[in-house]
DNA sequence: CCGCATCCCAAATGATACTG
DNA sequence: CAGTATCATTTGGGATGCGG
């Protein structure tokens, strides 16, 4: 990943770039989340993708892992300040998402319906 | 590109995703650019992407191309309404890399010296 | 529950040479 | 100048099965 840059969006692009960092961070944006609840946040995306994605963005400082070896197992991730910092960038991609789709009438997917176990 | 989005963020990175769209855009949006200036501006991109990724931001509405068949030709890229209301987002997406080249002693590779003949 | 390992395919990107 | 065409390579992503 030390490539050379020309601009700093190829910086930014280099972190946060890819088809699903983003959306992550959108999510965890909102809040900390277990690896469970973005996977079913994320239904378009596969477990080693989560997991990857995920690890990568840890490596890059801007997500916290936290693992509770409890009778029942969880991990939740959370922003770093770091990442935090990348607010108002999720936030407007999100809001143009947004946008557009209302002009071109595109609607969301919804989520799957909840399971029993799933907390 | 119908795919089922299943939060914004997706459809957004669905029109300005990948290596090179946000670096273009980020371009464009300091004003109108010719084809080879571009080429300069990204001396990481083979011409062959650049020609692509324009030609698909142009069939997706953000970017305008202008062909001027003079003794001297040349294309003229811009950005239309809609790709200029990305610019807040471009503009972060800058800022970010900034600080963070900023934070950890980055720096960015120069330009190539302009040639004679390049205007 | 939360992963990791492996294999495999497809898409994205790149290098290079050539053209209107 | 502004691209095409072609070939090669890299990366992204899915399926499946196993493990702590």
């Amino acid at each position: 990943m030390t490539r050379r840059y020309h601009c700093p969006v190829e910086l930014t692009l280099d972190v946060i770039g890819g088809r699903w960092k983003p959306v992550i961070l959108a999510h965890l944006k909102e809040g900390v989340h277990r690896y469970g609840e973005l996977r079913r946040r994320m239904p378009g995306i596969s477990e080693k993708m989560l997991t990857q994605q995920l690890r990568e963005l840890e490596s890059d400082g801007l997500v916290t892992r936290a693992v509770f070896a409890e009778r029942r197992p969880r991990v939740e991730y959370s922003l770093t300040a770091e990442g935090a910092s990348l607010g108002p960038v999720l936030q407007l991609l999100y809001e143009w998402g947004e946008r557009r789709a209302g002009a071109r009438g595109v609607a969301f997917a919804p989520l799957p319906p909840e399971t029993p176990d799933s907390r």
